[in-house]
DNA sequence: AAGCCGCACAACCGCACGGGA
DNA sequence: TTCCCGTGCGGTTGTGCGGCT
């Protein structure tokens, strides 16, 4: 079908933002939320395209972000999780509440590829899978008529089980031999369940939804370690709304996180 | 001190998808 | 049903920084 580049208007800004850009639009999402990504720079006041303001509020501005270094549990997840579904880096992404998808991308690209590389694992085998996967669910749908679907993790992982060696698709063998080539020595369902709570953050429509405890202010990089359980605040749906969050119910907060960042 | 190199991560690009008209 | 539009997503590039020579 092809579309029109939202960024070919002259003039637009492009490269690193700065913290006047970091302003303006912090400034004008609490106050005014997002309808329309393509108005929120004309509205805003700021010579970026949409996308692009989309890209830093969901990247680096989003309060709900966990930001540091990623923890070894939360690397042997991703490992696992990568076993599963490939290089859907958004579907990862879901299972760690706070951090995004281009984190975890990035995190891939730069250390875990690496280390695999070095150990002498391919990691390319994980988009085999998937490559493979979706060819043999393409056959099985025509022959047998079955909607795809590939929504759910665990659905996913069942199928690519389903599917069998035959079809060099046995991800549970090939993410254990990640495991123990890199020394991990645990793989449970435990460990699984405790970073997979259903805890997911629509960026997009500003909401959020939450089965376990969160602590924003370490998601700020606030000092404070009072857990707050917001597990009654099922959804929240616009940015008013955010505010009524402990967290960053004040403006100012943010402006002051953000120098200090 | 200066230049080079590699790493980490922010940001961009282009295509795909889904929904509405 | 088709077309258009906004957004999501994954791959890639750009840039800043620290370590090394």
């Amino acid at each position: 079908m092809g579309r029109q580049p939202c960024c070919d208007r002259e003039g637009l800004k492009r490269g690193p933002w700065t913290m006047e850009e970091d302003r303006r639009l912090i400034d004008f999402i609490i106050n005014n939320g997002i309808q329309c990504w393509r108005m929120v720079p004309k509205l805003a006041g700021l010579l970026r395209c949409g996308k692009s303001c989309r890209l830093r509020w969901i990247n680096y501005l989003r309060p709900d972000l966990k930001r540091g270094a990623l923890s070894e549990a939360e690397e042997k997840q991703i490992i696992e999780l990568h076993a599963r579904l490939g290089n859907r880096w958004s579907k990862i992404a879901s299972h760690f509440p706070g951090r995004t998808d281009n984190e975890i991308k990035n995190h891939w690209n730069t250390g875990i590829k690496k280390k695999l590389k070095l150990l002498g694992v391919d990691s390319n085998a994980d988009n085999r899978i998937m490559k493979d996967k979706k060819q043999h669910q393409a056959s099985k749908n025509e022959q047998f008529n079955i909607a795809s679907t590939n929504e759910n993790t665990q659905v996913d992982c069942a199928k690519i089980d389903e599917l069998g060696p035959e079809n060099g698709m046995n991800s549970k063998n090939h993410y254990d031999d990640m495991c123990r080539i890199l020394d991990v020595d645990s793989c449970t369902n435990k460990d699984h369940e405790n970073l997979t709570s259903t805890s997911r953050c629509d960026s997009n429509s500003l909401s959020f939804e939450n089965s376990s405890s969160i602590n924003p202010n370490s998601s700020l990089g606030g000092s404070s370690s009072v857990e707050v359980d917001y597990s009654s605040q099922q959804w929240v749906d616009g940015v008013d709304s955010l505010l009524l969050w402990d967290c960053f119910n004040q403006q100012d907060d943010l402006f002051f996180l953000l120098e200090n960042n």
